[in-house]
Order: C-alpha cells, then structure tokens, then sequence
DNA sequence: ACATGTGAAGCGCTTCACAGCG
DNA sequence: CGCTGTGAAGCGCTTCACATGT
C-alpha cells in the first residue's frame, strides 16, 4: 500500500516531473521502463518511487503521462504556490528572478532585495529591487515562505538569520559558504563549487584508481 | 583501516572543506564535535568520514585544520587544477564565470562560449567570448576535462553531445532539462527549480502531515 | 582525562523476482 | 501477453559505544 516518501525519492520525483514535461508532444502514456530510460535510472526503482504516490499504473500498459504528472505535483505540494524572496541582485540574482518556469513549477517571486544604492530601485524581471531593510516586513506581509541567498558570501550568514526572523521556512543557499539557522528552518545549499568538486572527485576516481 | 570513500560521503567532504575554509583566522586544531555542529552532521559521522582519508586526528586533541583541508583536498583530487569550459553567456553564465573562486578549489576557467553575434568577442571575467563552433577544438587545445552547460534548455542537449564528443569527462547542467550523453561521461544537475521543489517539499510535509 | 578511530548493530534504500491484473 | 506493484532479500550507510592512544 501506499507508503510514505523516502528522503531519497524526492530529488527523483522532481527528476520524474522534468522527464515528464520534457516528454515528446503526444505522448499520452508511458512505461517505468521508458522513464527509467530518460531519467538515467533503473525501472525497478521507478515503479517504486512511482508507488509511494499510489497506484497509478495500468498493468500491461503503462502510466498516464499527464496524470502523472499532476500525482508528483501534489505529492511534492506543487499544487499551490510557494512566495519567495530572492536576495542579492547580482548575475546570479538577476539570472534566477529571469528564470521563466516559476509560476509552471509552484512558485512565485514576491520580493528582490540588495542594498546597493545604484540597484535598489531598478527592474529585474517583473519586480522592483526594494532595499534590504525592508526583507522583514515584505517576507512577512507577502507570506514568504523560501528565501534565496544569492549575495556574496560574507553577507550570506546575516541574510539568513534576517530570513529566518522574518519567518521564512527554508533557505536555498547559493553563496560558497555554510550558514547556521534556528533548527525549524529548513537550508539547501546550491553551491556551484561543490558539485563542481563532486565531478573532480569522479575524474579523479577514474584515473588515478 | 583506510576504506574507500562511500558515494554520498564526498558531498559531506566537501562540505567540511568549506567549513574548514571559513574557521576564524588562528584556529590551529579542530575537534570532530565542533567540525560537526558547523557543518550541521553528528559528530561520529565526521570522524567516519574522515577516517577515509587516513589516520590524522589526535586521540584527546582533535584535528589539526590546516593539514585536514590538504588532506580532504588531495582525497577529492584538489590538488591539481581542472581545466574547464562554460556554454552559455547569459546571467547565469555570467555569474559562474566571475565566480572569484575557482582557483582556490582546484578549477580554471579555459574556455567560454555563445552563439549570440552581440556576445562572441565581448569580454567576461578574464576570458573574451568565443563561438559555440570553436568549442570542439578549444577542448580539445586546452585540454577541458569538465563542460559547464548555462545555456537555455532548449539548446541544453545538442551542447552536452557537443561537450561529450569533444571529449571532456564530466557536465554540470543547469539547464532545466535532462540531458543525455555516452555512459563514460559523467552528469550532475544543478538546477535551481529541483531545489526549490524539494524545498516545497519539506515545507508541504510540515504543514499537512 | 579526553577525543579519535572503529568493529558491530541497526536502519533505510535498492534491487530482485514474480504475483497480480488489465 | 505485458507491465505494474510489491514482499523479501541484499547492500551500504549511519549510529552506537567503547577500546585505543596521547
């Protein structure tokens, strides 16, 4: 029956999703083990991450792409749609209030902060950059619920603590550096130069044993 | 006895190399405790860990900081400089390119690339822009052994075959999409909306159960 | 006295292999 | 017949608890 998600699954799940979306015009069902396939997997471990959600599936036959794709938008809680601030407006700031698939993937930016004069003011994307002292009342009059740390990181550690006071419930954190909260808030860290050095470390497997 | 590393340990290492980094100035030694509570792990999960590298701790003492960074650093293949090229010259690419820490972890920038008319010849960060076609041979000179794919997501795929047949060993891909490529090449995702999904996740878990 | 290093137990995820069902 | 859904076995990682060493 159906059992609860396993950490683990969740990356997958997203993983799932993409594939999903990414899915040839037409394409009204398809098997674990096509899935599989796309998302670089074995089927056995998509059927049963796909059984965590329920029971899908048609025997024999395969699964309903576009069901599907709405089961792991509700397990994931994609349903709805999560506010989020974005903190830092410099390339990487800008680059992620451009991204174009937040309202298509569950979220929707309701700030943009930097506290530098010659930004605050401008346009990124369809928001205004508003000044870092007004993170807390905006986080908490527009319900943020994630805040994204994109400033350098000697500003990332005193970013966080205002998020987390504000009343954030999570951090993604892109700066290169470790940030402590309060236990209820929940940190990701998106460091380029971790995965980065991740790869390094399976090249360097490679050749040197 | 020195055991390999497992799988999911060099993530962590990573992770108490940047801790390790960011130890205020005179911390000569560190203990598996207080490694422990900044990166946020239980202290007996760091002292496995780092039993993977040898034996460099001090029974009553702790570990000395500097020779623990070396030694993470040798173990993940740091101690050498990976050559490589970044696709893709729009904010996000912009950002990975100015990323002023590249050298300090072991990576150099030899390469970067757009097929953008306005972009090639444009400079970024020390490295003047060059054209998606010259890419095969620039791997191939400057020996890149790792692709970086900042491009849109559409363009995603027909890059990673680019990267792959040109030779390099690794893809980071921040595309939004899932690429494919020959099993000898390595692929991570680095893609913010995953993130933020599994973030959503978490705060979805808490709120209804 | 104190913190590391580590066998061994415990736990959760992966994979297998096939029963179940359209 | 074909593909899903799933108990059960297998495997690898985590955690414990203490022997070890300074």
């Amino acid at each position: 029956m159906k059992q609860p998600v396993p950490r683990v699954a969740v990356p997958r799940l997203t993983l799932y999703l993409q594939c999903l979306e990414d899915l040839p015009a037409g394409m009204g069902r398809i098997s674990s083990e096509d899935l599989a396939s796309r998302a670089g997997v074995n089927s056995a471990k998509v059927r049963k991450d796909l059984s965590y959600l329920g029971s899908y599936g048609v025997r024999g036959v395969g699964y309903d792409a576009e069901h599907l794709r709405f089961q792991i938008r509700r397990e994931l809680g994609l349903t709805r749609e999560w506010p989020l601030v974005i903190v830092g407006v410099g390339n990487l700031g800008r680059a992620l209030a451009n991204y174009g698939g937040f309202h298509e993937k569950g979220f929707r930016v309701v700030g943009i902060f930097d506290d530098d004069p010659n930004k605050v003011g401008t346009r990124v994307g369809e928001h205004r950059v508003e000044p870092v002292a007004a993170l807390p009342d905006v986080v908490r009059e527009r319900q943020a619920r994630i805040g994204v740390i994109a400033t350098p990181p000697e500003e990332a550690q005193l970013v966080a603590e205002m998020l987390a006071a504000a009343g954030v419930a999570a951090i993604l954190n892109f700066a290169p550096t470790v940030v402590r909260v309060p236990a209820h808030v929940a940190v990701r860290r998106a460091d380029f130069s971790t995965e980065l050095q991740v790869l390094a470390f399976h090249l360097h497997q490679g050749t040197a044993g």
